[in-house]
DNA sequence: ACCAGGCGTGTTATCGCTAACATCGAGTTC
DNA sequence: GAACTCGATGTTAGCGATAACACGCCTGGT
């Protein structure tokens, strides 16, 4: 920085002006030291920067260890929608999502003088977690607990799920039954409330919800007890992978998609549309809830205080071919 | 630091020391400083460190901003990895892996003084990118060119395809069709390359390789061109989706998998298990590619130069349901 | 006894920036 | 035209750590 003042013939400070877009300073001026920038190759060094203004252009992001297509997704998209602001991100993995591995990675990022942090909390005890650590610095929680007052961006499940369920009693199914994810996963709570509700508004009994993880294992075996029962022919499944394994346990036990059952799935993993048949699903808009986080926790930064901002972004459905009007 | 530095009685400079772990300080001090440290929770300020040392507790990774399978779970893992080593990760995902943007995150990185740089760079303009700008910094390719004299970690592709080849070989067939992935990336030539070694060393003919690119849509062209082709028995995609695409076109021509046509892919997804009918697949080790990467580059932080090693880490076989003995 | 040399510790300088204040000249105001 | 304002710039003082050197003190060899 010494070098590129001298060059430009001002102090240092000016040239750190001109860095910094700051206002008062000459375009000459300006342009001679950008030009001296650019001819020294000069580059700020982050580190001291962060030291004297105890923030840097780093935003620390706190996630599950899990390849999960949410997740994973979600966390790209922010990436993306971070870099675009000019913040570098991150990633503090965690495996599993307590109160001590939470607030642990939330330090190490403090630690780092990060400008913000983002927690993926998609668990309760991942969300209590976060009540703890959030003193002192811009902190958003994505997929957490709609009902706490803390600064939250989520997908609004329970809008998909009503969506998928009212899809198919629109197909003209007596009911639909549901295979769920994790029932500590607010994911898992919202989706199963979207779906009763759904039953509830069409005056439709609601059967027992069917318990299951998010992978395609347990959707099939969810899917071996459901195709052998006749009076079966909707399913809502609370994602994709669960709706793949349904599909293998139908296809071994004869019965034909969506011939005999329908399916909806959830999240539209690319390979949905590949799925046999095709799979109608609910498409969450991860970019959206990148972009609406990044927004919650830039705001944060600037003001101190945005008081508990909650912000739902609504999926779409997305038809294809495994919904059919039931057989008579 | 001073505030630790008089509770404890000493100067700030021995707080320093007990934290680096320096040999000189004698036992009682230290524990006093510890007590010291503990008692006001006083936690090291990175930037500072960084500012003084030039280096970070962090590592940068480039990677492309995409959600495919084998990209993501080898960021994942690595960040496993380099956390349990203690250092965080900082990802600069980049839209386009062409010279500009790869070297534009690289310096990013390196301005935030990152103790070692990855960069994911499976396509050869990746790869490109990378030799101009490994000046001066850690920095270790994973998935690029094995011809290159960089650091490097790759899966074995080769190994694996003509494991996948080979097996289906054995199973009786006369030869084995491949859908490939994109042509600039080292993963598919890796890939194409075993196939036809394994086919060259059975004494078999070639056929051509059916292109594609990475995804179930590709998978389903390819397919709906080879069920066509009665004398196809056996096909070995490059990666599983391609495989799902594959397999929905065989089903939609009512030629059975593995009856009419036994099928292996790569990759081994989590629901691989639970396609139409379970995949066999090739299942490459991210975690071992993560660890020697976090080794090599390591290594290069420590010594400074450790001359171009690469490492190749070998995948392995998955047994399941889509391979049989062709038809007769 | 004396001195070299290690050990434990303190003192000072420094990393590369930004914040805060100081300075200085050129209008403005009355 | 004296006082005041304000814009453009320079000067100085940190931010919180580590590096480098300085300084006693103890030990052991001669």
């Amino acid at each position: 920085m010494t070098d590129v003042a001298r060059l430009a013939g001002v102090s240092h400070q000016t040239v750190s002006r001109v860095l910094n877009g700051h206002p008062n300073v000459r375009e000459q001026t300006r342009l001679r030291v950008r030009a001296a920038i650019a001819e020294l190759g000069y580059r700020p060094n982050k580190a001291a920067r962060a030291l004297v203004t105890g923030r840097s252009q780093l935003i620390g992001v706190v996630a599950q260890n899990s390849t999960l297509y949410g997740p994973a997704s979600l966390l790209a998209a922010f990436e993306a929608a971070a870099a675009e602001a000019g913040f570098a991100v991150s990633v503090g993995r965690v495996n599993v999502l307590d109160r001590n591995s939470i607030s642990d990675a939330v330090e190490r990022h403090r630690d780092q003088r990060v400008a913000g942090i983002v927690v993926i909390a998609p668990t309760a005890s991942a969300n209590d977690a976060v009540g703890d650590v959030s003193a002192g610095i811009p902190l958003v929680t994505v997929d957490g607990d709609p009902e706490r007052s803390t600064p939250l961006v989520t997908v609004d499940q329970a809008a998909g799920a009503f969506a998928a369920t009212t899809h198919l009693l629109e197909a003209g199914h007596r009911t639909v039954w549901h295979v769920s994810g994790p029932s500590d996963w607010f994911d898992s709570l919202g989706r199963i409330r979207g779906w009763r509700s759904a039953l509830e508004t069409a005056g439709l009994e609601v059967p027992p919800v069917v318990p299951a993880d998010w992978s395609a294992a347990s959707g099939y075996r969810a899917g071996q007890m459901l195709a052998r029962m006749p009076e079966v022919t909707a399913i809502f499944a609370a994602n994709d992978h669960l709706a793949l394994g349904i599909l293998r346990a139908m296809s071994e036990r004869g019965r034909r998609v969506p011939h005999d059952v329908s399916i909806v799935g959830f999240d539209d993993v690319p390979e949905a549309a590949y799925f046999i048949p095709p799979l109608t699903t609910i498409r969450p808009d991860f970019h959206a809830v990148a972009k609406e986080t990044l927004e919650l926790l830039l705001a944060q930064v600037g003001d101190g205080d945005v008081g508990a901002p909650q912000r739902t972004v609504a999926p779409a459905l997305v038809k294809r071919d495994s919904v059919a009007p039931p057989a008579q």
